[in-house]
RNA sequence: GUGGACGUAGCUCAGUCGGUUAGAGCACCUGGUUGUGGCCCAGGAGGCCGUGGGUUCGAGUCCCAUUGUCCACCCCA
């Protein structure tokens, strides 16, 4: 084999596909609910932009972003970035003074894959631009939780707060104490995390260093009032929407831009991966883009392809549409091919889905082909019933068979019962 | 970028101590039935055994290199 995909890009094959139509549906019905409005963006955007909102010196931008140097140009490593830039430079807040947007689409990172992980990987980004209310915050972390409830799945939510820029620095001094102290019980990534990012050294999954960090300081002490308050009020809002969760004073952001809030949705069913979103505020960031002054944010990103492994690990998780054909003509020679042919156009001009084989094969070959496609009607029509006007209509599970004048408003008519009043409640 | 495991048919996998023509199941095609699906039966097609070198009378099997995939680290959704 010659051409295959590069490493960590993925096709996504019929029988599938339905997999990811079916969460990103329900994804979209309930962002609707909660009055978000959809927005599609560019994957390639200026190199700049995501050195700017991610962080110069993370690794997203140091060393996994596709970049085409000599255009200066990026494929979206996140969609935040992206949706920012087009909210400033459309001039949405002047619309409307919040701005409740959501995105869906693939993202590109240069990482080793692994389980639950690609290069190429697709992310429902879900953003609330202008509010600094606590309750936005509490909103946005149970309108994720209800997807993932109404996807069927088990998923706990962890929280934190990240302070800011007033109270950030003096919890960061006071950690920074704390590990030299300890230096040597650390592991050598959290000794260099200790000179680039010493909060990170609070998440570390080596047992040592959680067994140090135990008595690190919490952030959650050291919040200045302002943000203390809202915390405070952030998780008063949980409780009234009655959303479970819990505080986890060791969880951080990989990006540079987050502040206050921050949570993860955790599943401990895919390996090593166990966040299927995250997200979190980040209220300097749009100013700091250029937008206008103090405009606060908040927003969280789902991963797709760790959710439809999720619902591909449980069995019966999700309902299949049936896009089955109605009908399966089988024509019988040049003649009849050419007449049903043009029947099954008229058909499909009426709505109906139908298949038909147009290689001339055997009648039991193409028996076969209508029983796998799971068409529940099958027409046959050979010279004589092509002579006659009168296809031989079947129906694949009880076997009957009878003739049926070879029209599109006939055959309608019988492969698509009426609906019954009694049963429409059923479906 | 680092570590480990694994590469045999479209898919899932056997393949003994190195031995002559490389196998099974599923899927596919044809027939058993002048024009009737599933089940069954018979037959067929489909392989550079990842690639390149080496050892050997002889390599799918052993050695080396290389490449790919997966899992984990790092990091992250």
């Amino acid at each position: 084999m010659k051409l295959k995909a590069l490493n960590g890009f993925k096709d996504i094959l019929p029988g599938e596909v339905e997999l990811w139509q079916h969460v990103e549906t329900r994804a979209r019905g309930v962002f609707t609910r909660f009055d978000f409005s959809e927005i599609r963006l560019p994957v390639l955007e200026s190199t700049e932009l995501f050195a700017r909102s991610i962080g110069e010196t993370t690794d997203i931008v140091e060393k996994e972003m596709y970049t085409f140097v000599d255009k200066k140009v990026t494929m979206r490593p996140e969609a935040t970035a992206s949706l920012l830039r087009a909210y400033i430079e459309h001039g949405l807040y002047v619309q409307r003074p919040v701005q409740r947007l959501f995105t869906i689409g693939p993202m590109f990172r240069h990482e080793r894959p692994q389980k639950g992980r690609l290069r190429q990987f697709h992310q429902m980004d879900v953003e609330v631009l202008g509010s600094l209310s606590p309750l936005v915050d509490a909103e946005l972390m149970a309108m994720g939780s209800m997807l993932l409830q109404e996807l069927g799945l088990q998923v706990s939510l962890e929280i934190n707060s990240l302070g800011c820029p007033q109270c950030r620095p003096g919890f960061r001094t006071e950690l920074l104490n704390f590990l030299a102290e300890r230096m040597e019980h650390l592991c050598d990534d959290c000794k260099r995390r200790s000179a680039t990012n010493p909060l990170r050294v609070l998440d570390c999954k080596n047992p040592g260093c959680r067994h140090q960090v135990l008595t690190a300081p919490s952030i959650l002490d050291h919040l200045c009032s302002a943000c203390a308050d809202h915390f405070a009020a952030v998780q008063k809002g949980m409780e009234r929407l009655q959303v479970p969760y819990t505080l986890n004073r060791f969880m951080v952001r990989g990006l540079d831009y987050y502040t206050r809030t921050t949570f993860e949705f955790i599943t401990t069913d895919l390996g090593a991966q166990a966040a299927v979103g995250a997200g979190g505020r980040y209220d300097g960031l749009i100013e700091q883009l250029g937008g206008p002054k103090d405009t606060p944010g908040i927003g969280f990103a789902m991963g797709m392809e760790r959710l439809v492994l999720l619902l591909q690990q449980k069995q019966g998780a999700w309902q299949e549409e049936n896009t089955a054909p109605q009908l399966f003509i089988i024509a019988l020679g040049g003649e009849a091919m050419q007449s049903c042919h043009q029947l099954a156009h008229a058909m499909r001009r009426g709505g109906l889905r139908v298949a038909m084989d147009l290689e001339g094969r055997s009648l039991k070959s193409q028996m076969k082909q209508a029983d796998r496609s799971g068409a529940t009607w099958v027409l046959i029509v050979g010279d004589d019933e092509l002579n006659n006007g009168q296809g031989v209509l079947r129906n694949m599970q009880t076997q009957e068979q009878r003739r049926v004048a070879l029209a599109a408003e006939a055959l309608a008519a019988v492969v698509t019962p009426p609906i019954q009043p009694g049963n429409a409640a059923d479906r």
